[in-house]
DNA sequence: CCATATGCTAACTATAGTATGTAGAGGTAA
DNA sequence: TTACCTCTACATACTATAGTTAGCATATGG
């Protein structure tokens, strides 16, 4: 029932998120999101939306296009 | 109060549609969602999740990533 | 006149996003 | 061992809003 699209997105949070050896605290509180809810988006339990998306690209240092190609 | 990054995927979303002569209506068809849901998001009403971007990028006939950027 | 396309409102249902708390894994140190 | 940390998973409940649907308005073109 989890989408394609979501675990893939997830993954790359993850991948990026632990390149620049950030915790999901660290990285909730740059994009001005709840803690729990980056390990949500990273086990693709919800389903993002555009603003969202951007805030956490923002946080990682990349391009929204990047973070969901 | 109306979001840049919604404003541009609106824009994107209707120069696309219109590019291959679909009407809102028809373009809601393909992807599967409402006839209205489509024209709020060109016009940036809503704060669309990726699940749809995906539909909409599928229907459109261009990649994900490539709508958003 | 009629048909098609879009904007817009309003109401509703489903779910995104917030917040708290608990538990467990892994590391460090005494 | 035991006692702390730090990080993450997960459950739960709540609030905010995404997404659905119907209806009515206006514009344009046949």
């Amino acid at each position: 029932m989890k989408k394609d699209v979501l675990i893939k997105f997830g993954k790359k949070v993850r991948n990026e998120r632990i390149k620049l050896g950030l915790s999901q605290e660290k990285l909730a509180s740059l994009a001005k999101v709840h803690r729990t809810y980056i390990g949500m988006i990273e086990r693709a339990e919800k389903n993002i939306t555009l603003t969202n998306i951007e805030k956490i690209s923002k946080a990682l240092g990349i391009s929204t296009d990047q973070l969901i190609k």
